[in-house]
DNA sequence: ATCCTTATTGAAAATATTTATCAATAAGAT
DNA sequence: ATCTTATTGATAAATATTTTCAATAAGGAT
């Protein structure tokens, strides 16, 4: 389901600032943050404030469409969330950032920290920071 | 490895401020961000500015005594960590969080992941989220 | 205990980030 | 084309973080 009818299905409306935000997320491989795609869209010589930007990042994250991503320093950065439950990868070096999925295998691990904390666990986060193929060239 | 003793390594000094951050950390079982825990000293009638806060944070952090807990909307909590790797569990509810050792469980991921990607993974975080003991009763 | 060197601090100011307010605009149904 | 109202952007306000720098104090030397 796309932005359109996610929307639709709530009765808000299409506009071209949610549209460009969602543009510029699907042409990044780096997490984005609120104040970088406002830049990115200014370039475009777009007409956007950056308070719409923030408000966008808001409904997508509702909608599930976006995923904070959340490195050791930066943790406001923003990356396009391909259906269902995924994770990134982070290269050190280029921030360079893919998805990977697979949930079900934690489910080893979170069972063992249900049984030894008494936790309810139904949900979590989950990134890898490496070299990406590229960076560990040179 | 103590503070005292990390900071003798580099030539540092240990100061009053220093021992207060650390200490409220080591009482905390919620993660702390910078204000908070400048909010506790000034409540423990410590003269402390919030600046030095910041500052000891990242110096903590450096020596990896720290380790920040990013939850989905706030990312600036501070966690004491235990010696060697940890991850958080995190009560959606109340936000007590606890950690949980082993890092092993998660090398079949790793590998897969490799395997698939090209990268060169050598970090992760891994954070769950749940409901503690007292907040499933409720 | 006293002196010295210099890491450290706190206050204030400068930046950066995020949220709230509100009149003007424009989406989309009629 | 018109109408209703969700949405926008500018401004301002609130938060959060970093920089600057003179004053302070840790801890080794004496």
């Amino acid at each position: 389901m796309d932005l359109q009818e996610k929307l639709n299905q709530k009765g808000l409306r299409m506009t071209r600032p949610r549209r460009v935000v969602l543009s510029i997320l699907e042409a990044a491989s780096v997490p984005l943050s609120a104040g970088t795609i406002y830049q990115k869209a200014l370039e475009r010589k777009e007409r956007i404030g950056l308070v719409t930007v923030y408000r966008t990042l808001e409904l997508l994250d509702e909608f599930g469409m976006v995923r904070r991503a959340h490195s050791q320093d930066e943790c406001h950065g923003y990356l396009l969330a391909s259906p269902g439950h995924h994770h990134n990868l982070v290269c050190h070096t280029c921030m360079k950032t893919v998805e990977f999925p697979g949930s079900e295998d934690l489910s080893g691990i979170v069972q063992r920290v249900q049984r030894q904390t008494g936790y309810q666990v139904n949900d979590h986060l989950l990134e890898l920071y490496g070299l990406c193929p590229s960076c560990q060239e040179s």
